[in-house]
Parts: C-alpha cells; structure tokens; sequence
DNA sequence: TGCCGGTGTAAGTAAGCGCTTACATCAGTT
DNA sequence: AACTGATGTAAGCGCTTACTTACACCGGCA
C-alpha cells in the first residue's frame, strides 16, 4: 500500500515528474506562488511531498522549470505564411484569432509568467522581453512583408505590430484572466472581427501613401 | 520614548491611517499581498505591528480599504469635452497621453487589484468589471458623440473604445507594470503618436460612409 | 491634576511553511 | 532471490506569520 505503487510511466506525459509540474503549474496561477503550498501541490499531483523534492530541489526551482515549458514563438510564426496569402482584413483576424486561442492554451503560464515578472523582475527581465522582442518582430515582419508589396499604409511596421498585440492581448486579457467573461458574456468572434476592421482600416494603403 | 511620541496629525493625508495605507499599497504591489507581512507594512509605515491591528481588524480589511480607494474615472471623463473641441487625432493622442499618466499615477493599485481580481474574482468581479464598464462608456460616448457629428466612421463605438484602450492599457502595462522601460529604453510620446495615428486613420470618416 | 485617546515595547500563541530524515513497500530486471 | 529505482508514511525541525495581551508613555484638554 505504500511506495513504488505508481505504474511506470506511460510516456513523458504521464510521469511524476510532469505531473507535479503541470498540477503546480495550475496552482500557481490560481493560488499564486506563495499562495500554493508545496503541500498542496503534492497533494493534487497524488504524490507524497517529499517525492516532490525528490524531483526538485526546492518550491524556487520547480517554479523556474514551470516558467520554462512553454514556446508558442514557432506556432505563432507557423502562420504568417498563410496570412500573407488572404485578403488584408481576413488575415489580420486569423492572426488574432490564432494569436488569442494560443493565449488562451497557455492562459495559466501567462498568469504566472506576469506574476513572476513583476515579483522578480531582475531574474526574468531578460527571458520575458526577449520574449515580446520576438512576439513584435514576428508581426512587424508580417507588415512589413505587405508594405513591400505595396498593399500597406506608410507607418512602423513595430508600432503596428505593438498596437495589434495590444488590442488582442487586452481584449484576451480582460476576458480570460480578469474573468471578465464570467461577469458579462461577450461575442469573442465579432469582437475580434471588429477589433480588426478599425485595425485594417488605420493601416491599409490609400492613395496618398503612394 | 514610547508611546504617544508621534505629533498631532497634520491633516488627513499624514495620518497614521492613511500613512499605513500608502505603505501597505506599496509593499502589495511591490511584494504581493501574502509576501507582504504586516510587520514589514508596519515598520516602513513607522508604526508598531500592535497599531497596525489597532486600525484595521485584519490584513485582509487593510487590503480591502487599499483597494477602495482610487476613483480615477471623474479625471478620465472630465477630459473628454476639451477632447471634443480637438482635432480629432490631437484629440485621441491628449486622451491616450491622459489615460497612460492616470495608470502611472495609480500604477501600484493597478497592480494590486489585477492580482486581487485574479486571487479572488468572487469578491471583486463586480465592481471591478464594473468600473471596466464605466471606464469603456466613457471612451465609447466620446466616439458616440463624434459620430453624429458626421467625423468618424461607422462603427460600434464600443468596440472602438476597447480598441483604443487595449493599445493604450497594454502598452503601459508592459512598459510599466512588467518593467519594459528597464529593459529598453523607449520614447512614449512617439509610441502614443504612432499607436493614435493608426487608430485615427482606422476610425475616421471617409467618403464611403457617407 | 486627572482623564482620555493614541501609540509604543515586549512577549506570546497557534498555525503554517519549506524542507529533511528514517524506514518501508513495490515493480521490474538480472 | 537479490538488487535497484521510484515512491510512500510518519515524524520532525526551525522559521515565519497574523494576531493578541499586558503594561507603559505621551500630548492635549478641561
């Protein structure tokens, strides 16, 4: 009844280990850093606390691990050849629908990502804004790109790929980790919609740019 | 040397109550509302831990009467007719400009109740979202108010107004809340403008509308 | 002077926390 | 059967935390 009762694992999926990171994964976004126990945490993973040290050699390192998990850059970047092919407007909302849905996937890291930023900021400054350094120039490429074939307005393809990443990641924001959604329902689909017409609108080509 | 020794208060804002209250808004921000002790609160405030108790019944109360107390929206509104007389982009660029130094002024409480709606949207959703409301109402009636005065597009002024606020929100929290600025300089007075000239041009009237 | 309101020091309580140690069990492999 | 790796139970340590209690001091006012 005790020890070595855990079938082996099935697959990385499925072992100890990345079960107590998922489960303090979730924890830490509900509950916070310090608000989720190392108790708790093995608790909810069904594992015995000290097999949670066992696999970590304290709360701070498995905390850095859980930070370290996510790399949603390629899918983001996965999409933009296919935008580049659809109509302005259409593209601009399949990117926000993309980018929003893949927000929503990593919602909990996102959380604590923030969290930890703001809690830490001298240990994540860097990583974190190397991040969003990447995050922009992957849709300022996507202006870019269209500007060169002359179907964009004359602007900085950074502040517009800064204004787009606002608006989805407030609206995204706002609903998902505000809880806004639980409060006042929301057509998330004509919102984004709308979102990007204006956006579209501010950023096409017209004939004096010409 | 004990007890006493603090002078008469000089009015509202040097009393030991509100002194404990600034105090406390800046180690919750600083450090969260759990790695915040009140006995670190009480020290910095210049009190003892025994008059901290005496003024608030709990650590929970204290954070409550934090977060009760900024009313910024007064400021946002009474903005909006100068707004009204100018031209339109000089007028979103002053609005953009208003609302980012309003969230730097109030920068802690910000942080503060973000974490707060997430550790316990139960209690804080409503006025919270509620305040969300107001704050999109008010953009939204000035966007209202150009419209039938035949300036802008046709759109729904209430997505436009999220739109201008998610650029604006976004942008200040990243620079702000999540220590861009430390990370890489950047000049706020031309981000607002690039950000508004985007939106100016995506929102304004144009022949097609009429 | 005495009273009152406000505040301080010192000590303490009960609970919680991250982490450790000792001993034990089980499954798989040789 | 013996060994190994992974894990469990139980107990514990030292420290921290929110909060409390007892006693004391001080300034202002009547």
């Amino acid at each position: 009844m005790t020890g070595g009762k855990v079938k082996k694992s099935l697959g990385p999926y499925d072992s100890t280990h990345e079960r107590i990171l998922e489960t303090a994964l979730g924890l830490f976004s509900t509950k916070g850093y310090q608000g989720a126990s190392t108790r708790e945490i093995a608790q909810e993973a069904g594992v015995a606390e000290v097999t949670l040290f066992r696999h970590f050699p304290s709360k701070e390192r498995l905390l850095q691990e859980v930070l370290s998990r996510f790399s949603v850059l390629p899918s983001l970047k996965a999409y933009i050849p296919a935008a580049l092919e659809l109509p302005y407007e259409e593209a601009l909302t399949g990117m926000a629908d993309h980018l929003f849905d893949t927000l929503v996937q990593i919602k909990d890291w996102v959380r604590v990502m923030q969290a930890e930023v703001q809690r830490s900021p001298e240990k994540l400054l860097t990583v974190f804004h190397g991040f969003i350094d990447d995050l922009f120039d992957t849709y300022a490429s996507f202006f870019r790109e269209l500007q060169q074939r002359g179907n964009l307005g004359d602007f900085d393809p950074e502040y517009a790929a800064r204004a787009f990443h606002g608006i989805v990641f407030c609206y995204f924001s706002i609903e998902e980790l505000l809880h806004r959604k639980q409060y006042k329902a929301n057509d998330r689909g004509e919102a984004i919609r709308q979102f990007m017409r204006i956006f579209a609108l501010g950023t096409v080509s017209r004939p004096a740019d010409r």
